[in-house]
DNA sequence: ATGTTATCTTACCCCGTGGTAAGATAATAA
DNA sequence: TTATTATCTTACCACGGGGTAAGATAACAT
């Protein structure tokens, strides 16, 4: 019932601006929140800086000061760690899943 | 802007009673919907079914019919398919993850 | 046929939260 | 110092959605 470290993760990816942020600071890192605001015309700078945050308290990414600006970059290895105990439950059905998505990853590399 | 199948994969995995109830179909099926909703003594069977049309329609469980009864098994080769398209974005940085899951596996395996 | 059981449907409440706007804070510039 | 820029904070609104309760359906039992 008390939600636990899967709960919060699952509610952090659960937005779709959230994860296109994740997308950006993987395609790129790191970029600061007006870098980031400005991959999102038809939104205030404001709400991205809020999603930041959320994201920062989830460890997703991490930020650092340069003078006055926030620079956030992508922490895949958490992001990691964290989606592993969930996996792992169903690792049992999708050991061949595993397989499959090495596969793509391969059939990526050939394009 | 417009919600796509991985916004909606999300959406659907960011309640933890829909990932319970799959937790509980990975580890038993199938079920029909009171037992399901036996293993939640805080909810009412209503808001079980609720989740578990909302979890079929987004393709994650599928239903059979028998008798007045519909009996729910996790679809975890959907599952996977429909989580690989994100997974493999972050297929960069977490190459060496996916080893990491799989040493967890067999970690798992040895206990 | 009626009664009963299992599930779906509908309507409703209410809390959480994404989004915005405006003010506060902090750091650079002049 | 003052002005400006960049970000955070706060307050607020509005919508979505989880949860419940009660009614509707459908299938079996008698």
């Amino acid at each position: 019932m008390r939600p636990d470290a899967t709960d919060a993760l699952f509610k952090i990816l659960a937005d779709p601006t959230r994860r296109r942020i994740l997308d950006h600071l993987a395609e790129q890192s790191p970029l600061n929140v007006t870098q980031l605001a400005a991959k999102f015309p038809d939104l205030v700078t404001s709400g991205i800086s809020k999603h930041l945050m959320g994201l920062r308290s989830a460890g997703l990414v991490h930020a650092t000061r340069d003078g006055r600006q926030q620079i956030y970059s992508l922490d895949a290895a958490a992001m990691a760690s964290r989606l592993a105990p969930w996996l792992k439950k169903y690792d049992r059905f999708w050991g061949t899943a595993l397989e499959r998505l090495r596969q793509l990853a391969e059939d990526e590399e050939k394009e």
